[in-house]
DNA sequence: CCTTTATGGTAAGGGTACCTGACGAGTTAC
DNA sequence: GTAACTCGTCAGGTACCCTTACCATAAAGG
């Protein structure tokens, strides 16, 4: 079976891109979580994604989804679930009896500012580890990236 | 219920450092998927975490699960998953009649390179999009900041 | 030797976050 | 008015994690 062990390869790979990418983000969310947990247990971080996507007005879960890359029956699972805690409210779009608008409650409200400021402290944080200057580098090159990799017709899109 | 939509807020808030390592996560994964679903579909992104992970000689699954960082059950399932797949082997110790090694079948080598060579290609790929010099400074100043957190005593540590 | 204590795997049961496919009800276009 | 589309939603499934509990083996102490 395990005919080929030549190479070292335990070694032999050192932080890729795609290992840092993914630990930034590990550190990203076990932050961010601890951060939360005191407040807002309940609010999961695909929730608080979905959170800052609803408008003042109230938004519905098709466009929602659409915001959110996902499918309307996922989207339809997280506000079901925020509903229940209390986060949104689920009322009928007077202009459309097919739809339903989502809106925020109060403490979905608040719910979404404490994200907001998890993710500023979060901010101010890595600023504080990396230095004002490299993390200003840093948030530069990754928009450039971003930017980058979202303007390529090809692959991924 | 929506008792308070003072500020904008939907368009106060531009890309923050959180967003970035979301996007540049998703862009990953999104990515890697991608280049991934002709060869061997069954890999999932966890079971590759754990392709390089284990070692020429066998890893017992306790070992793999710290190294992953996850629990010992979480591991087990995946390996699992993984025996029926193919990937690996799950032989008993014979220094410890309690554990078992895993050991990668000729599958798994294969499976583990695929997964390696479309990181190089990631990183290529990217590294074509931002350009050589800035992905390195983009690299250098992630491996500084992750190892700065690492550094610190308190929090998510 | 024999018993306590630690450790390795694993069974049972949960939970979040996604997915596809199908469907009825309402809306829009012809 | 009916055909085509879109909306939310039900049903069912997957990946990847978790805690709790249990049993077998191992190691250490008396």
């Amino acid at each position: 079976m395990s005919a080929q062990q030549p190479s070292p390869k335990f070694a032999s790979q050192p932080d890729h891109i795609g290992r840092l990418v993914r630990n930034a983000f590990s550190h990203l969310t076990a932050e961010l979580n601890e951060r939360l947990s005191g407040t807002h247990p309940g609010v999961t971080p695909a929730q608080n994604r979905v959170l800052v996507l609803i408008e003042p007005e109230g938004s519905r879960p098709a466009v929602l989804a659409s915001r959110a890359e996902m499918t309307r029956q996922s989207m339809h699972e997280l506000l079901m679930t925020m509903a229940a805690a209390g986060l949104i409210e689920l009322r009928p779009d007077p202009t459309d009896g097919r739809a339903k608008l989502a809106v925020l409650t109060a403490a979905g409200w608040d719910a979404e500012r404490e994200g907001l400021r998890a993710v500023l402290a979060l901010h101010t944080h890595w600023e504080t580890t990396l230095g004002a200057a490299k993390m200003h580098t840093l948030i530069g090159l990754l928009r450039e990236l971003l930017d980058g990799l979202a303007d390529e017709p090809n692959s991924t899109a």
